[in-house]
DNA sequence: AATTTAGATTGATTTAAATCATCTTTATAG
DNA sequence: CTATAAAGATGATTTAAATCAATCTAAATT
């Protein structure tokens, strides 16, 4: 079968899901041989709320936001997603419907595998099985963190919040590139875009950050995570 | 070892998690053996937020809140839990703490039983691990609904709508005793007290519904359904 | 380079909802 | 059976944040 897999095999690949490591070679190779990379280009859609889900991805390369579809329109950011991120949505073992959308941000180098393998191998590998609990566990563990976020603290809190969370968990750098519009920066934070430039302005003001229409750069980290945890 | 277990044995019993079910009759009775009841008052506290998590905790009968402690001491009602219900948290598989609190509302009946116990079935047992998962992905998926319904509807959505979850899912009835407070309606549609008295006023103005002090009753079920839905 | 278009910015206005203050009712304890 | 506390109700006020309406880039396209 003619493949354009940009990874040799599962076993050499670095940059997928830790949970792979628990599999026996022969599982491995169970899924490596079935397994199907792909790669996107920034704003395609990779997974879209609503349809059928039959495949887990996994990113090995690049960002990809992972929002909701909302009321009339209106979406939510839950997730920034890098590589080794499995991808599927709670939906699939709901209505096995993907419960959110993905789109990249960036160029992305993703990889399919299919949830019949995925099942068959759960059955057999209780490591593994334990190793989507926790992965379940904390993507849930985050969403409740979220939730108390968005409905308890005030706009700059949330922004700020953001920010923080771009440099220290995504970027690793109090400098970085702003990959989201400023509407997807109140899609993430839930508020109006007009909002998200008026409290940029202000941090700027304060000298908190330096903002331009792509970057950012975090000047005084300490204030930021002051008005992010009293936001 | 002294036991005031209510229910004889797991064997018999019908109001504890259906995932159970997928036990062999060792495991079950390997739970059955390590299983310790307890039944609590309304207002009694099951689970305690942060404190170290080492039993899951089943409700066999009565209604109790999820509900987490945010910031400044405010909560915000997560889910009203009622029988066959796993009760944990994620934070159970991220920081071994418990991420939720749990309080009676009604008298309750609960088996508690050490992680370690599950933990070891789930390592033999891959019907049971499925199960596991799949429970966890059906919380994740609610969760992922409320936090939408939260940030995207208006307030008199969100309460219509947390009346018609206790009228369909919980009360299976058009007329059912309202166990929370207002303040505690609040912390489940996150809004002040004071808002929710004001709207519930203006439902039964409407004729929609009538309420008193401990009960509601439903009186024009589309009506509501339209406010829940548009709200 | 000129034109178009999408995104960003700014200020003015409106709106939803919280907060505050007060009063009333209901429940609880002495 | 009162006294006290707790919860509920109501109106006035304030506040946060959305919306609206222009205007202003910056990027993409012709």
């Amino acid at each position: 079968m003619f493949s354009e897999n940009v990874v040799s095999s599962c076993e050499f690949c670095t940059n997928c899901w830790s949970n792979f490591k628990k599999l026996s070679s022969e599982e491995r190779d169970l899924v490596n041989r079935n397994r199907y990379e792909a790669s996107f280009k920034p704003g395609e859609i990779i997974i879209k709320q609503g349809s059928p889900a039959s495949n887990a991805i996994f990113l090995l390369s690049g960002l990809a936001k992972v929002y909701m579809e909302g009321y009339s329109g209106r979406n939510i950011i839950l997730d920034i997603a890098e590589h080794a991120t499995l991808l599927a949505g709670p939906g699939v073992h709901v209505n096995s419907r993907y419960s959110y959308s993905v789109a990249a941000i960036t160029q992305i180098q993703a990889c399919f595998i299919s949830f019949n393998i995925l099942s068959n191998i759960i059955n057999v590998n209780p490591q593994f099985a334990s190793g989507f609990i926790e992965d379940l566990s904390g993507k849930s563990y985050k969403m409740h963190q979220k939730l108390i976020s968005l409905t308890q603290k005030k706009m700059h809190g949330r922004l700020a919040e953001a920010l923080l969370n771009f440099s220290d968990n995504i970027f690793h750098s109090d400098e970085f590139e702003m990959l989201l519009s400023r509407q997807e920066l109140g899609e993430l934070t839930n508020m109006a875009k007009e909002s998200v430039v008026r409290i940029l302005g202000e941090l700027e003001d304060e000298n908190i950050i330096r903002a331009t229409l792509r970057s950012v750069k975090i000047l005084d980290r300490d204030k930021l995570r002051i008005i992010s945890v009293k936001g």
